[in-house]
DNA sequence: ATCCACATGTAAGGCGTTACATGATTGG
DNA sequence: CCAATCATGTAACGCCTTACATGTGGAT
C-alpha cells in the first residue's frame, strides 16, 4: 500500500471532515502551502489513486448543474494516516534560489553580498506579512496545531528578515571573498 | 538559452575555479546541499549540456588510469551567470514533513502535537550541529559570502530548536483542536 | 453580457533521485 | 588483497508543475 508523499497531505484534510478536491485545493493554499504546496495536477489524480486503494471514497454530490465529488476517509484511511503520524518525519527539502545566490556571490562586485541579503530579507518580510493577514483572517486559538504552524512561518520569516539585515550591516564594513572557493580541490 | 536551475549552480563554482564533476559533487554536498542539493545523476548529465551550450568547457585531463574532464567557466558561461545574479531570486520551495505532521495533528491524541515539536526541534538541533562542525572544518573569515549562508543555516536551525521547544512548553498548558478544520468549507 | 467563483480533469514535459554499472588508484 | 576513494556515466522511475480543456452558476 504505497501512498505518495502528497497523498499524505490529502488523507490529513480529510481526516478533519469530508471535502471536493477544489476545497481542498483552496485549503491547502492558504496553509500547507508555505512548506507542502500541492496543485490540482496532482490532488486530482492522487484522489482517484487514494479512492482506489481503498483509503478515501468519494461521492458525487452535484451543487445544481455543477458536478461535485465529496471525498471522506474511510477506516483503512485513517489506519494509514495513523501509521504514517507515528513515523518520524523523513522529508526535509529546501531549494532557496536567495541563498544560492548569497553563496555563490563571493568574487562579485562589491556591493552584490549586500544586495543578495536585501533581497532575501525582503523576501522573508512579504512572506511573514501574508502569512500575518491569513492570521488575521482566520482567527482562533493560537495554540491550535495548524494555527501553531502559522505561527511559526511568521516569527520564523521575521526572524531570517532581521538576520538578512544584520548580516548585511556586519558586512558593510569588511567584504571578503569566498572560502569554499580555495577548499574542495 | 535555457539554463536549468541546477545548471546555476555548476556555473557558480565553475566560477571559483575549474573542476571535475566528481569536485563539484563533493563541494555541493559540504554546502549548498543544505538548501540545493545536487545528485550525480543531474551533475554529469548537466554538464554535458551546459558544455554542449558553450557556457563551459571540459578538458580531459586523466589521472593515472582514471578517466577525468575538467571543467570551466568560459566567457559566455560567466556572462549567463553574471545576468542570473542580477536577476531576482524566484524560486523559494520548501518540503517539510515534520511541518506537516505538526500542521495535521490537530485532532490526534493528546501529546501527539508535543511530540511532533520535538521531532522538529530536535531535528533542527542535529543539522545545526553538523553545519557548526563543516564551519570548523573549513574555518575562515565569517564574512565570506559563502560562510554567511553557513552561519545562516546553523543560526537558523538554532533558532527553530528552540521555537520548537518553547512551543511545546506552551502547548502542554492548554492544547487545542485545529482551526483550519473549521474554515475553508 | 460579462466576469468571477465553482468544479473537474488531462497531457506534456521538467526536474530530480535512486539504483545500477564500470573501472582505476591508494593506503592499510 | 581489500576497502575506501576517485571518477564517470545511464536508465528507470517518481513527483510535480504548467498549460490546456470544459462547463455551471451567480452577481453586476
Amino acid at each position: 500500500m504505497e501512498v505518495s508523499p502528497t497523498g499524505y497531505v490529502l488523507l490529513g484534510v480529510l481526516n478533519w471532515g469530508p471535502r471536493t478536491g477544489y476545497e481542498i485545493k483552496q485549503l491547502v493554499d492558504r496553509s500547507t502551502r508555505f512548506f507542502w504546496a500541492a496543485s490540482y495536477g496532482q490532488i486530482y489524480p492522487e484522489l482517484k489513486r487514494l479512492e482506489g486503494q481503498g483509503l478515501i471514497s468519494g461521492e458525487s454530490e452535484p451543487r445544481g448543474g455543477r458536478s461535485r465529488n465529496v471525498y471522506s476517509l474511510t477506516d483503512r484511511g485513517r489506519a494509514e494516516l495513523s501509521a504514517w503520524m507515528k513515523r518520524p518525519p523523513e522529508i526535509f527539502e529546501t531549494r532557496n534560489e536567495g541563498l544560492l545566490k548569497l553563496f555563490l556571490a563571493g568574487g562579485e562586485p562589491a556591493g552584490e553580498v549586500e544586495r543578495h541579503l536585501s533581497e532575501m530579507g525582503e523576501h522573508a518580510e512579504q512572506l511573514a506579512q501574508r502569512l500575518r493577514q491569513i492570521q488575521g483572517e482566520v482567527g482562533g486559538e493560537k495554540q491550535a496545531a495548524d494555527l501553531l504552524c502559522l505561527r511559526f512561518g511568521i516569527e520564523l520569516n521575521e526572524w531570517v528578515a532581521e538576520w538578512c539585515e544584520r548580516a548585511a550591516a556586519e558586512h558593510e564594513k569588511e567584504p571578503k571573498a569566498a572560502v569554499f572557493a580555495a577548499r574542495g580541490r
